[in-house]
RNA sequence: GGCGCCAUAGCCAAGUGGUAAGGCGAAGGUCUGCAAAACCUUUAUUCUCCAGUUCGAAUCUGGAUGGCGCCUCCA
């Protein structure tokens, strides 16, 4: 598998670790609020990702935090009136429905970063000993010109460049405007921890860090997140993990692009978002999946109306082939493939080959999506009714294969109940008869009740909606 | 000012040197008692524009135009 590493600009053959063990590490939220449309891309492509890996039979550590102190949780606490563990605990639990309903499994471990006070301090005290941090009036800062032949590999700028556009008014405490805090003294009011600095709260940025080394060591094998966070976050995460430990901090940064709206970045910031909770009311999460997976992750993605429309009725067309092939399955019979059969099988089998190699191109999960229509499309052509059970079966198998990796698991209706039974088999009588007045009443009848009946060659076939 | 990305049909989107995947939409057709689903046909002689390299360019190079992002909290 190829994945772009940020890092290195270009397409590197991706190798974890540990043979068959990949350490995932994504950025989480800042739980201050609901996440909206453009946070639900990342949930999704690393969720896919994630999903993907194991496909490929790869043993998955995925950890994903929660920021729950910062400046704008305690600004958000205050205005409500709530405490801060108050405020986090109410969005944590709201994150958790949102990504759930994206289809988005958990991580394997959701840290929080006021849980994890002692590792950050250890990673800030390693950074003193380096000879990497300095404390001044009770805040300590990385010191980016010690490091200064290191800082700045990520983002691909040296500390001039960046400095030269910094739009940062210059901090009297700091000795470089680059320079970034790592603990901040406690101010009136605020949520403190102790520290060798004296009461006091952690920066962003050493969190993930302290995190990434704690549930997946000081070397991971892919970092995760938004392309706004590569500076400064990430910048700053890897000088100060490498920093702290001298040792490779990640191998493979992964960064996805941003979903637009009217061509303009959706954030908080521009005030230009939806919440993620409020589009679902309206459109059905699964279609806003198959909308964020339907162009590359690292693509700008125009979010509208219409996309996700069309996202739901593309979607439509694979639940009824999917239902189709149960259809079929039940009735197909039990027997020695023929050539066909086997043809049927071949063709399976290939396009989850086309599949694998899609994705193994950088998650090109447009393109995978184009082998899953194929092979709907192929096995509408070459599933006739008679074909051997074995043949329906490698179609439904790489079928669900591939929705599987790609979350698109909308589960198979229930059987219809005792009293639409009834109706089929009255129906079936009048078809019989050829009395299609009565079997247009039955029809009608259960379409009353929420059931569309089609009929065909094999007989009626029913659908809840 | 520095760093970087993008431009493919009505809409979305893959394709990065060998002659334009796929989906949505639209039009016509086959099948069907009628439907539905499915299938078939049509919908880009051409990839923003101009020059160049090459036997060959959507793909490489140079330039132009348009759009976007990061350098400040952001996915």
């Amino acid at each position: 598998m190829k994945i772009f590493n940020t890092q290195s600009r270009r397409k590197e053959e991706f190798a974890p670790v540990e043979q068959g063990k990949v350490k995932l590490y994504v950025c989480g939220p800042t739980v201050y609020n609901y996440f909206h449309i453009g946070n639900a891309r990342p949930i999704v492509v690393f969720d896919t990702l994630r999903r993907y890996l194991e496909h490929r039979g790869m043993d998955v550590t995925f950890v994903q935090n929660f920021t729950d102190i910062d400046d704008k949780m305690i600004r958000r606490a205050n205005e409500e009136g709530i405490t801060v563990r108050e405020l986090a605990d109410r969005f944590i639990a709201a994150y958790f429905e949102d990504a759930q309903a994206l289809g988005a499994r958990p991580a394997t471990v959701h840290p929080k970063a006021t849980e994890h006070m002692p590792e950050m301090i250890a990673i800030i005290e390693k950074l003193f000993a380096n000879g990497l941090a300095y404390e001044a009036n009770g805040d300590v800062y990385f010191d980016t010109q010690a490091y200064r032949s290191h800082y700045g590999r990520l983002s691909g700028q040296n500390i001039e460049d960046l400095e030269s556009g910094a739009r940062v008014e210059v901090d009297e405490i700091k000795r470089h405007p680059m320079d970034f805090a790592l603990w901040k003294a406690q101010k009136p009011g605020e949520p403190a921890w102790e520290s060798p600095w004296g009461m006091g709260r952690p920066g962003w940025h050493i969190e993930c860090s302290a995190m990434s080394m704690k549930y997946l060591g000081e070397t991971i094998d892919i970092h995760g997140g938004g392309q706004d966070l590569v500076f400064p976050h990430h910048e700053n995460e890897l000088a100060q993990s490498e920093g702290a430990t001298g040792k490779p901090f990640v191998k493979y940064w992964m960064h996805n692009g941003f979903l637009n709206i009217d061509n303009e970045k959706m954030s908080k910031s521009l005030g230009n978002f939806m919440l993620a909770r409020d589009i679902f009311k309206v459109f059905d999460p699964e279609a806003v999946r198959f909308f964020l997976l339907s162009a590359h992750y690292r693509s700008p993605l125009n979010f509208s109306r219409e996309q996700i429309e069309q996202a739901k009725a593309a979607l439509e067309r694979l639940y009824t082939a999917r239902d189709n092939y149960a259809f079929l399955l039940d009735k197909a019979e039990d027997r020695e493939p023929g050539a066909d059969d086997l043809a049927v099988a071949d063709m399976a089998r290939a396009m989850l080959t086309k599949f694998d190699e899609a994705m193994d191109d950088d998650l090109n999960t447009a393109d995978a999506i184009g082998a899953l229509f194929e092979l709907c499309k192929q096995a509408n052509i070459a599933l006739k009714p008679g074909a051997a059970k074995s043949a329906v079966r490698a179609v439904m198998d790489a079928f669900l294969e591939i929705t599987g990796v790609l979350g698109f698991v909308k589960p198979v209706d229930d059987g219809p109940d005792a009293e639409v039974e009834a109706l089929l088999a009255a129906r079936a009588q009048a078809r019989k008869d050829k009395n299609w007045k009565e079997s247009d009443r039955l029809r009608d009848a259960m379409k009353a009740l929420g059931y569309t009946v089609e009929d065909t060659a094999q007989g009626q076939k029913v659908k809840k909606g």
